[in-house]
DNA sequence: AAAATATTTTAAGTATACTTAAATTTTAAT
DNA sequence: ATTAAAATTTAAGTATACTTAAAATATTTT
């Protein structure tokens, strides 16, 4: 399949999980930067491939075989912001605008042996969770964002949900980093910021911020 | 570019620098598999773009500004194929088929940090010089082919030209790899076949081999 | 519930990168 | 030097992936 397919499948996916707006052709026209009507369009010619089901002025739903598809693509861009990560020096931002690019022309053989030499590993250093070669997507249930932390209580970072390179340039900056630890010291339930503790340093985060930073509780 | 232009520009390269046949539309749409009217049009179109010289009926040659980019792309395919080799248990056969892909969705940026990593090579694992990010390319003047080699002559591999995975796999099987020694026990000049020693081995290489492996002489 | 606004869809048109078939030109053979 | 063969080019047509502008339908506001 094309790229403008693959990214048409994987952006509805992702709507899906993240379910901001309802997954129509207009948003996800928007995502990809090109006219709904050029998405309507996508829409019926996927639809008829049997990728996703389309009806007028419905919101649209990848069938099997195009989830199936976007867990593939999805994959390879986790796998490679993985294996950039480690290996080069580049920032989240960085990692994710090459994976962006990658994740296209990457074979299941590739795909297969970077997932070999990282040891297979579950998440990316977004702490997304890399679909395993049968497309089976480790959960994430337990996370919650900052923003509902409890005061007084250990979290260890578990996701951070975003594009913006000022906010991964911020978080790398103050050690804000996929598995570090972190200690929610208030909350400031008014103007909902929150105060932390991260490698000995404390931050007051607003809610733009909190609002992207998972975590799971540890003891 | 387009995918479709990047590899037309760089089959017009290797055409001039292999220089088995002209540089015609006919001999490149070949190559790409390809027609030859979709390679015409095609010649004209980057004519007009300025990366090649189009005159009716005769060969094509790259300009300055097309050699630049089949330089970049060629820079991109074999720092791909050096840095899967180093890091992956990958064939040659393998490298090739997947820097295929991905040389053209890798960033002048990426390109620059495999080179930095890989501590700025000058040749792939074919023994292909890799363009530096300059675009300028080592020498490889003084490579013959094991075919015109002298008789009790110690070598070393230079460089490994072809597409064909039997003959990767026969090359990693017999040791003849990129950098290892050999010595040329006989040279059977009417049949074209000649004997070497490598890795202790003596191996009779006929020239349809011979014919694809460049060497050194080393003291 | 009607009107105003927003979104989606249809329609018509464009650029890219091809195809096949016919016409033209070049190259090779006699 | 013709003729035959081979290659290139032109012409006409296709699929993909868009565009803008309009018409149709939904949604929201009053």
């Amino acid at each position: 399949m094309s790229v403008a397919v693959e990214n048409f499948v994987k952006a509805i996916y992702m709507n899906e999980q993240q379910a901001h707006k309802d997954t129509k052709p207009g948003n996800i026209a928007k995502k990809l930067g090109i006219s709904s009507a050029a998405a309507t369009d996508m829409a019926k010619k996927l639809a008829a491939k049997k990728l996703l089901n389309y009806k007028k002025y419905q919101a649209l739903s990848l069938t099997l075989k195009g989830e199936e598809m976007a867990l593939k693509i999805i994959r390879k861009h986790r796998l490679w912001e993985a294996f950039l990560f480690k290996h080069f020096d580049m920032s989240l931002h960085e990692i994710h605008r090459e994976a962006e690019l990658l994740e296209h022309e990457t074979s299941d053989f590739m795909a297969n042996k970077i997932s070999e030499h990282l040891g297979h590993p579950e998440f990316d250093p977004h702490g997304d969770p890399i679909p395993n070669h049968e497309g089976v997507v480790a959960s994430t249930d337990d996370s919650i964002t900052l923003l509902d932390a409890d005061e007084n209580k250990r979290y260890s970072i578990s996701r951070l949900i975003s594009e913006d390179k000022d906010f991964f340039e911020f978080c790398a900056q103050k050690g804000l980093r996929y598995g570090n630890q972190l200690f929610v010291t208030k909350q400031f339930d008014k103007s909902k910021m929150t105060e932390v503790v991260v490698d000995k340093q404390t931050l007051l985060l607003n809610s733009d911020f909190t609002n992207l930073i998972y975590v799971t509780e540890t003891n």
